[in-house]
DNA sequence: CTGAAAGCGCTTACAG
DNA sequence: CTGAAAGCGCTTACAG
């Protein structure tokens, strides 16, 4: 009786007592008991790339609610400690640790770990495009498509994409380019320059550089726009006047930097749900119902680091 | 022979050719049998309040490691998921499901959940002074001092506190305090007004507001210095010839910001590294070495957003 | 319907 | 020195 069935039949008097003495006793089923009985641990493991970057905040909020739905608990890691023969990875190999694993790698993750990782007994779910793997994630491509429309609906021609490297920063460059195309407007090419706030001072000068100096920027990695905003102020550019801002994915921090920063949010917290989801799909063995989130669709916040083009530059 | 014990006598060609056959089939032995058996579960949690708040990121990393030399593995939690009867917590108090916890609750843990916690069979350390508990912590009384204090070295008369709420904010507040009295200069009140950058942005109006406006502010929680760049910017107060701006606690964010951002910096590796030990010493039933941290002491890391008083305000 | 027994995969004390 | 057996605390199939 004591995890609920009602096996037993006893008076009711009887059941009430001892569940009465259970809570005086202070009872707790021993939960690794369970775990070996059933061979299930109720822990899903959440593996990030770069954990402190604040666009995972709604991400954790989602996986970890829907797993609390789910009865279970998240082990969280960053895909740092996750080096080959990590104490980390080990434990997640062990069996009997975790039902099944999410992954946002990036390309972070080497091959041998990767490979490790496939070995798994327990299902994986990536949190981004993978050949050969059940996967979820945001619409990666339409986020840069929506940031790059909106600044040529501004009038801008010149508009340059920096920041970033790997497969989802390639999916945001090529809707940038489908949004140029679609206007009529030559792609610049793609200023991989990294993640962070270094990269975005480094992209926007890099950008300057160009013969034709831009006059809009959409910046890959959120944080990155700090940089950009920082790197702006030290050249004297201002922003918008001389220079419209948009990031891809959007923190509070945005509405609090000067100027506010307009941005394209990205349903990360449906993410994070959709993810335990197709994840519990998995381990139950039922299809999964992966692919690309749509619905809530990325969304434009405007702020104040861009505005329409109004001098024309030569 | 499995676990590296060297009891079985046997023909060195039948070691090598077993521990072959275990590589080749992927043998990795089941955590949850071994954790029954030895009823420990090598593995830790770590309590945060506000898991995204950017000061965290080194402690995380000292935790993950000090954890990892103890071959165990971290669960992360954080307190807002911790209410009474939560998924997280019963997980958590169950047997079996962790040998010790670290916890930064700053009074976020209602009595509920803390009387829950206390009540756990295994070892609790606090990441802060908590009364009838073991603790460690960072020396943030001294952090508001040296922040206080270089203020005061820069002619400053006119100094306010701002930001926080609770016990680690009241250490910072003494810290000001003391400096202040040791200058002969008057106090202001605590500006409690809370965390994040919304919370500065409140603390920032609050003192302009006052009889004589202050020419120097110590902020207490380190994203709120965000928001107090922002409102002095709304405001028309420039950073830092009219307001002198110094932080506590720092991260990275701070020198992309204009004007890059003067904070004490705290030893927060070193608190997650230590604050592993200690628990291992509780775990261990050694006598646990908590307390304060002094090294490496708190650090003022100079930066733009402070400078010295020169014109004299009436 | 219900109580007693088997077994999850380890580790270790014990018998041979 | 080494092999076989007991037992960690659960859950569930099975016998009564």
């Amino acid at each position: 009786m004591v995890n609920g069935t009602s096996h037993t039949r006893m008076k009711e008097s009887t059941r009430t007592r001892v569940l009465q003495a259970m809570q005086e006793l202070g009872y707790q089923p021993n939960r690794t008991a369970r775990s070996l009985r059933l061979n299930q641990t109720d822990m899903i493991a959440m593996i990030l790339n770069k954990i402190d970057n604040p666009v995972y905040g709604p991400l954790r909020h989602g996986v970890y609610e829907a797993a609390a739905e789910h009865g279970a608990t998240v082990l969280l890691g960053d895909a740092e400690t996750m080096r080959s023969g990590s104490q980390f990875l080990t434990r997640l190999l062990s069996q009997g640790t975790v039902d099944g694993i999410l992954i946002r790698g990036e390309g972070l993750l080497d091959d041998d770990v990767m490979a490790e990782l496939r070995s798994h007994p327990k299902p994986i779910l990536i949190l981004e495009h993978a050949l050969d793997h059940p996967w979820i994630d945001v619409d990666d491509r339409r986020a840069g498509e929506i940031a790059t429309r909106f600044l040529v609906n501004l009038s801008h021609r010149h508009i340059v994409f920096v920041g970033g490297s790997g497969y989802l920063s390639q999916q945001r460059y090529l809707g940038y380019q489908q949004a140029m195309d679609a206007a009529g407007l030559t792609p610049a090419p793609h200023l991989a320059t990294g993640f962070g706030e270094q990269a975005g001072a480094d992209g926007l000068r890099q950008a300057m550089q160009a013969a034709t100096a831009p006059t809009a920027i959409v910046v890959n990695n959120i944080m990155s726009a700090v940089g950009v905003l920082a790197a702006a102020r030290d050249l004297g550019i201002a922003i918008p006047d001389q220079l419209s801002v948009v990031g891809i994915h959007d923190v509070d921090l945005m509405q609090h930097l000067r100027p506010a920063v307009t941005a394209v949010r990205m349903p990360m917290y449906q993410l994070g749900r959709a993810g335990v989801e197709a994840l519990y799909d998995l381990i139950a063995g039922r299809p999964s119902a992966g692919g690309v989130i749509t619905d809530p669709e990325p969304e434009l916040v405007i702020r104040d680091s861009a505005t329409a083009l109004t001098r024309v530059r030569d």
